[in-house]
RNA sequence: GCGGGGGUCGCCUAGCCUGGUAGGGCGUGGGAUUGCUAAUUCCAUGUUCGCAAGAACACGAGGGUUCGAAUCCCUCUCCCCGCGCCA
């Protein structure tokens, strides 16, 4: 959500971030709900205004004894066209607030405009696996080696679910136990989060239209499946007033992730690449506002290093406005390259939110009890995202005789050299 | 799941029985006063609308009764105590 002060400020701003976005949005129709809203705020005060001025006569007159039926039959018809006033109002509110919350946040300058073509990449590290043998894909080698149940997993749960099974259990465990001491060792708090969020905090941290792409919802509850650690860890402090001098908070977070993907039908079908559930360890910051850019660029080099120590090579890339999500003012991805597909694929992600999920959430905070509240600003970043991690680690530490090493790094978690 | 007790403006707390402008303390900021440290005292300290003056709102959430609800009634929620069940 955005500060609707600022919107009606800054229109022209707000039309140019929509059509970089390529978003269709009503600002019009958001600015007039705005304006009948705080129209209708005025009239109603006014009411409540003379009611209450009534009240205070009534009061005194039966303290006094006298006889109040008159200034009582006033307050009833007065009371009763505010009950008419406060059904519109709250119609008003409420079509206001839908709209608003849909939509999508500030850009920052340094994103490129245009679609994802327009990516820039902005860091490249490694060196990319050369092999003197047919190269295979992450199927394939868990196959041979016997790690993964698709076909099973497809019985039991349906398309893009998967049981790992033997060393890629270890494997798994392996990664997200380096992750946490990665995290815990550069100063982060860890936490495991509930695995499911009620509506208020799930339409806090996503955008309406994650709803239906991506959140599952838990039949006759209101509760969500989160889709990433980010959606319980920001809820977390909602309707909070943090201690200024606490911030920034460096949160890792360790939760599996459900995602519905509708939408991404034909796209990476097999295998563990693209599921609808996955582990990930997460970063997550509260920060100051003067201070989240600083802490945008120390959140990526973490995940950066992280997969520097892996021994995968990847390139870190600027998203362009066309291709991040709506609540990020700026997203670095991190793709890794992965030898099976010959290409460098998607396995973080590192934005700032801004105040955006903050106004949405209320989550505020000040150095001292007496001065004003300010919105936090949020920022999330994947550390490492296991199952596409593996993918990589398969793919470019296969042998030619159909083993996979294990990345110096985590041979002491898997207990061995090779897989 | 059952029974009991709770949730008040950052923190603590009064008010609830008996409906009539939500009071006090702490903390924090500012002013005044007194040789100094300190003490004392006054003002400010939530949200929304507003350029402002100001006004409205706010007692866990949502309904209801009433001219009027922190207060009475209903539903939900969270916390504490006891019992039950349970990995």
């Amino acid at each position: 959500m955005l500060d609707m002060k600022m919107i009606r400020e800054n229109l022209e701003n707000i039309r140019n971030m929509l059509k970089y976005r390529d978003v269709q949005f009503d600002l019009d129709l958001l600015l007039e709900l705005d304006k009948k809203r705080r129209e209708m705020i005025i009239t109603t005060d006014e009411l409540r205004k003379k009611k209450n001025e009534m009240s205070i006569k009534i009061s005194e007159a039966k303290k006094a004894g006298s006889d109040a039926t008159s200034i009582i039959q006033e307050m009833q018809s007065v009371s009763a066209e505010l009950t008419k006033l406060e059904g519109v109002q709250q119609n008003t509110e409420l079509e206001y607030t839908k709209l608003a919350l849909t939509i999508p946040n500030l850009l920052d300058k340094s994103v490129p405009q245009g679609d994802s073509t327009a990516n820039k990449e902005i860091r490249k590290w490694g060196d990319i696996p050369k092999f003197d043998f047919e190269v295979k894909d992450h199927i394939d080698i868990s196959e041979n080696l016997n790690l993964l149940e698709l076909e099973r997993a497809a019985k039991t749960a349906g398309a893009r679910f998967y049981y790992l099974k033997g060393d890629l259990v270890k494997l798994n465990q392996s990664l997200i136990q380096f992750g946490l001491d990665f995290l815990s060792e550069n100063g982060y708090t860890m936490f495991q989060p509930p695995y499911m969020i009620n509506r208020n905090s799930m339409q806090g941290a996503v955008i309406l239209d994650d709803f239906e792409d991506v959140i599952y919802k838990i039949e006759d509850q209101d509760l969500y499946l989160i889709g990433t650690s980010e959606h319980a860890m920001v809820s977390m402090h909602g309707n909070e007033i943090l201690d200024g001098n606490s911030l920034p908070t460096k949160y890792a977070a360790i939760s599996p992730c459900f995602r519905k993907e509708a939408g991404a039908h034909g796209k990476d079908q097999k295998g563990i690449f693209r599921v609808h559930q996955f582990e990930k360890i997460e970063q997550f910051v509260f920060s100051k506002p003067e201070d989240s850019w600083n802490q945008h660029e120390n959140m990526i080099a973490i995940t950066e290093e992280f997969f520097q120590k892996l021994e995968i090579p990847y390139r870190t890339v600027l998203l362009s406005s066309g291709d991040m999500g709506k609540i990020s003012a700026k997203t670095y991805d991190v793709e890794v390259w992965m030898a099976g597909q010959n290409a460098y694929r998607e396995v973080a992600s590192c934005s700032n939110c801004l105040d955006y999920q903050s106004r949405r959430l209320k989550i505020r905070f000040r150095d001292k009890t007496n001065e004003d509240t300010q919105y936090a600003h949020t920022l999330n970043s994947t550390l490492v995202a296991t199952e596409r991690t593996m993918v990589a680690i398969m793919e470019n530490f296969q042998t030619k005789d159909g083993h996979v090493n294990i990345p110096n790094a985590l041979q002491k978690y898997m207990g061995k050299k090779t897989i």
